[in-house]
Order: C-alpha cells, then sequence, then structure tokens
RNA sequence: GUGGUCGUAGCUCAACGGUAGAGCCCCGGAUUGUGGUUCCGGACGUUGCGGGUUCAAAUCCCGUCGGCCACCCCA
C-alpha cells in the first residue's frame, strides 16, 4: 500500500523534528501572551465561500460527506478562527491572543515546500486595531524564526499596507471596487513581462511608470508607517523589516497592514505571511459581531527545509534531538532481574529515563543496546549487589554506587 | 491541469539486451560480566505496477502509479 500523494509519514526520528519545531513555537507564543486553541479539520465549504463571495478555489478537498454535507478538509485558520470568535465575542475580554498549531490541506500538485497536508502556526490578536498589535504581532512572526537560531542574515519579514495602493486608485480617479483586481497585477509585477502589466494597467488608465514611480517612495515618504516603525524599533526589530510595496498576498480579505517573511538565500521562498483582517469576523458573522483582527501563520514544509538547509540550525537541531538522559540497566546476572526490574521502577518514578533488555542478553549485547539508544550511563546489575556498577558510556568510566544512591545521582547528572 | 526527469535489497547506488551485485544497516559468531573499531558468517529482491517487442528485458517500446523539478496557482 502506498502513501497518499502529498502526505507524509512521522517515523520517530521526523516526529522528534516535529516535536523540536512545535514544542519551540508553542513555548514562544505562550511567552507572548498567546493562548492555544484548535478547531475541526473538517469544515462546511461555506466557511470559505462566505469569505468575500468570489468563486472559491480549486484547490480544495472537498466532498459530500454521507450526510450529504459540502464540506471541505479545512485549507486555512483564519475562517475557523472568525467562526469561533464571532460566536463567542463577549465572553473574552481583549484583545483577543491565540494561536495554534495543526494541519491543513490544499489538493494541490505535491513540489518544493508544498504538500497537501502541512502544518502551520497561526497568530491572531482581535479587538485591537492599532500599530501596536501590527507591531506584536510582527514581532511574534521574528521571535517564532529566532528561537531556532535564525538571525536577520537569514531572513527578512516584507512590510506593506494595502490602503497605500487603494489611496493611490483614489488620487488617480481610479474605482476603489476593483483594488484587488488591481492588487493582483501588483502581485504579479515582478514575474511577469512588462508588456504584459503595462496591457492591464491600461485599463485603470495608469501607465507603468507612475506604478514604478510610487513602489519607489522611500520609507520616510509613505504616510501611515511612522507609528508602525516606532514600534518595532522599540522592540529592536528595525534589523528584520524592509518597506516592499509589491507585497499585497492573495487573499482578499486583508484589509491593510500585508506581510510575508523571506528566506534571504533564496528571496522567492516565502515562510510565512498576514495581515490585517478587519472585516473578516463580521462577514462569517454576518454582521453580527464586528472586530477588528490581524494575524500571520508559518507553514511548517518550507520553515523546515531552511533549519535544515543551514549549518548553524543543522547544529541546533542535532544537539536538541540527542537523548537527554538515561540509564540502560545491564542485568550481568539473570538472578538479579526480578531487583532490576524494581529499580527500573524506581527510577522512572523519579523521572529518570530507563531503558532495559526484556529478554535475557549477552552482557557485549546489552551494552551494545544501551549504546544504541543512546543512553548516558548503563547501569549493571550482578554480582556486587545491593551496589550497582555505573558507567558513563561516552566516557567509559565507571563507579560502583549502592542502589540507594542511584536515584540521586542520575537526577543530578 | 501542462511539461521535464527519475523509480533496482530497509537505505545509498552498480549492472544498460545474456544467470541481479556492492557498501551501510539488521541478525548470528570470534572460551560463558563491558558497547561504538576489527574479522568471519547469515538474512534480504516477482528490478514500482501492467502490457508489448525479442530465443532472451532491470535494460528497448507503450500505458499506469509514485518521487523530484518547472509552469499554472498559491490561503
Amino acid at each position: 500500500m502506498q502513501r497518499l500523494p502529498g502526505f507524509r509519514d512521522f517515523y520517530p526520528e521526523e516526529f522528534a523534528f516535529r516535536n523540536y519545531l512545535f514544542d519551540n513555537w508553542r513555548r514562544v507564543a505562550r511567552s507572548f501572551g498567546f493562548v492555544e486553541y484548535d478547531g475541526p479539520t473538517l469544515e462546511p465549504t461555506e466557511l470559505y465561500k462566505k469569505k468575500s463571495g468570489e468563486e472559491l478555489k480549486t484547490q480544495l478537498f472537498r466532498f459530500v460527506d454521507q450526510g450529504n454535507r459540502d464540506v471541505c478538509m479545512r485549507p486555512e485558520m483564519t475562517p475557523t478562527l472568525a467562526r469561533l470568535v464571532a460566536a463567542r465575542a463577549r465572553e473574552y475580554r481583549k484583545p483577543i491572543k491565540w494561536f495554534s498549531i495543526s494541519p491543513f490541506f490544499r489538493f494541490e500538485k505535491p513540489q518544493k515546500g508544498r504538500l497537501r497536508e502541512f502544518y502551520q502556526i497561526n497568530c491572531d490578536i482581535i479587538g485591537d486595531d492599532s500599530p501596536a498589535a501590527d507591531a506584536e504581532l510582527i514581532g511574534l512572526a521574528i521571535a517564532l524564526h529566532r528561537v531556532f537560531g535564525l538571525t536577520e542574515t537569514d531572513f527578512l519579514v516584507r512590510i506593506n499596507n494595502r490602503n497605500l495602493w487603494a489611496e493611490f486608485l483614489i488620487k488617480h480617479q481610479q474605482p476603489i471596487e476593483r483594488l484587488s483586481e488591481f492588487l493582483s497585477i501588483i502581485d504579479r509585477l515582478e514575474r511577469e513581462k512588462e508588456e504584459v502589466t503595462a496591457g492591464k494597467l491600461r485599463s485603470f488608465q495608469l501607465d507603468l511608470a507612475a506604478v514604478r514611480e510610487f513602489l519607489g517612495t522611500p520609507p520616510g515618504s509613505v504616510p501611515g508607517f511612522s507609528e508602525l516603525f516606532r514600534e518595532l524599533q522599540w522592540r529592536g526589530l528595525e534589523g528584520f523589516v524592509q518597506l516592499d510595496l509589491t507585497i499585497v498576498r492573495g487573499l482578499d480579505y486583508y484589509t491593510g497592514l500585508v506581510f510575508e517573511i523571506f528566506d534571504r538565500e533564496k528571496e522567492n521562498r516565502s515562510l510565512a505571511g498576514g495581515g490585517r483582517y478587519n472585516n473578516l469576523i463580521s462577514t462569517i458573522s454576518e454582521g453580527e459581531t464586528d472586530l477588528p483582527a490581524a494575524g500571520f501563520a508559518i507553514g511548517d514544509v518550507t520553515f523546515t527545509k531552511l533549519l535544515q538547509g543551514l549549518d548553524h540550525t543543522r547544529q541546533r537541531i542535532d544537539y536538541a534531538l540527542r537523548t537527554p538522559c538515561g540509564a540502560f540497566i545491564v542485568i550481568a546476572d539473570e538472578m538479579r532481574r526480578p531487583e532490576a526490574l524494581e529499580l527500573a521502577q524506581t527510577l522512572r518514578r523519579s523521572g529518570v529515563i530507563v531503558d532495559y533488555s526484556l529478554q535475557p542478553t549477552k552482557v557485549a549485547r546489552q551494552f551494545q543496546q544501551a549504546g544504541t539508544v543512546g543512553a548516558k550511563y548503563a547501569v549493571v546489575i550482578g554480582q556486587e549487589w545491593p551496589q550497582v556498577r555505573v558507567k558513563l558510556l561516552a566516557e567509559r568510566t565507571e563507579q560502583i554506587l549502592s542502589k540507594d544512591d542511584l536515584s540521586l545521582f542520575l537526577g543530578d547528572n
């Protein structure tokens, strides 16, 4: 039987890495005062239609369930989050600061950095429309990278505000209703041929030169960013961010700030993205709840590739994934197996990771097993009983301890 | 969805029309209580799957399913 395309198995080695990733993300998000939540993996397709009314994206795991419901494996978290918040908006003190780490599904052709099932950490602040909230989110996004040893030479946050382009359209007397159509032209600016872009702009009675000139606006003269940049400066993060007016994000629901995080080595590779979506909760709740919101997500696939591709982050991984401690009990005299098992129980209760051979095995073999499971100590039980021989495997040194001192000794080491 | 490229032992690969091999890993042994080195031995495959050409196919051809990559798309 084959695995479905675009899905992954997590054997212990991969799972250990996943834990490393998630544990660090979780700890950092909590350190920012965010609390964890989750929602269903399967949602009514309706939830994704509501976002903006536009036709559904094709790349959904969509099917009709046995109760004849039109359902989707969730392709992103934000609509679910909006639904959760809209339903209980009054119960939580604002701002709501929530995060989740969970799987998502997209029916795409798997390729570099893109699978059909992937994980994301999603972090959102709801009920605060200030630059302080925007900056806090960007600060958290940066912290979620730095915790793995990534520095400002490894990644870069590109930020923009869609309102700038809205104002640009108004200034040129173009209908604001066509903003998202216009933004998709901007989004493609770098990839598309000049003639194509110029042709598209013509329907807005705009020329490429005007757009180019606006793109080149020096950061100091871009309105509305001074507060955000001041906030980022207070956090000491100015080296991580860069204003980039070409960043507009593909989703229609973004209303103000938008940002993306890029791998500096391969600048085309996007590690994370997010922005402000002040109308989405109102849309999802059909006007019942109206709260400003902003958030971002980091995907695990590209992020993992980056962490495993850099020497300095790779070293951290190797260090973190080593078996931290543990004792392997070598039963040198099978008559002592009952005592060995009792000792194992005692040690385990005191928090030591303990392993031993379930079957009678030659001593040499047991030492080999101790090595392969990565134990720090081998504890030999045999003729010395009630004393034991404790060997520090890496140093090949050993000493004799009484069995009662063992817990203390292993606890300290 | 379109195109390119690759599928051989658990892993990395060789053999490129003539009996499928190596290294690593795994298991066992080298006088019965000390491991990561060494030596010896062992297990291991319908060559992704299905069809075709041929006296003979891992090898050539067609299809199909997967992996990787690019385009499209990107929440």
